[in-house]
DNA sequence: CCCGTGATTTAT
DNA sequence: TAAATCACGGGG
């Protein structure tokens, strides 16, 4: 596993090509003296001020969200129904606050490791594939919100392939878990890699191959 | 389908 | 100060 990795310019841009952009590319997290590591197969793009789904709708600015206003290259980590923690990257520049989530990874370090902390997981597609379980599998709390992954040896993204997809390997879905947000919820803003078992299930209308 | 969960946000 | 909200997952 390389010391390569995705630079500041990779994430200053919409999170739209960021998130088709981190398809297929590798999440590496050191924590606790382990590795963990898997291929990005699911993310989501949000879109900032004017995107009812995202945090920062409206320009909504708390400590919570705070980390989205900083340029692209940082993490926004959230907790979730008090439960689960999200990991986004932020995404474009300063006082833009857009960010892709990360929802599914296939594994490829470390899957004794995320194994034990989360043990209910039964098979190996059962690891990472959705947002929460994501931050189960990869020690994500709200002491990774704001790292730098364009320096952080804790975190970062290893470039696998220096173009995206292509458009065919890529399925589009509206975003999970955001009817609240009406026109904003159909938005094709979902993205995996067409046929991968270790997408989410999200909403079984979505679930295309 | 249904529901726990608790920090954060928003309403009183 | 109180109530509502919520980028989910696991178990029927």
């Amino acid at each position: 596993m390389g010391v390569d990795r995705l630079g500041a310019s990779f994430y200053r841009r919409d999170a739209v090509a960021v998130a088709r952009g981190l398809l297929g590319q590798r999440l590496v997290r050191r924590s606790q003296g382990e590795v963990v590591a898997g291929i990005i197969v699911e993310t989501e793009a949000y879109l900032g001020t004017s995107d009812k789904a995202a945090h920062s709708f409206g320009g909504r600015r708390t400590a919570r969200n705070e980390s989205m206003y900083a340029a692209g290259g940082v993490t926004y980590v959230f907790l979730n129904y008090g439960i689960h923690y999200l990991l986004n990257i932020v995404v474009a520049g300063t006082n833009d606050p857009q960010a892709v989530l990360l929802r599914a990874v296939e594994p490829t370090h470390g899957l004794d490791t995320m194994q034990r902390r989360r043990p209910k997981a039964r098979q190996m597609t059962d690891l990472c594939s959705g947002p929460g379980k994501l931050g189960a599998a990869f020690d994500i709390d709200r002491r990774v919100d704001r790292i730098d992954v364009t320096t952080s040896d804790a975190l970062f993204i290893e470039p696998l392939r220096n173009r995206p997809l292509p458009a065919n390997a890529i399925v589009e879905s509206s975003r999970i878990g955001v009817d609240y947000a009406e026109e904003w919820a159909t938005a094709p803003l979902r993205f995996f890699i067409r046929g991968n078992i270790h997408v989410s299930r999200g909403d079984a209308r979505f679930r295309s191959r």
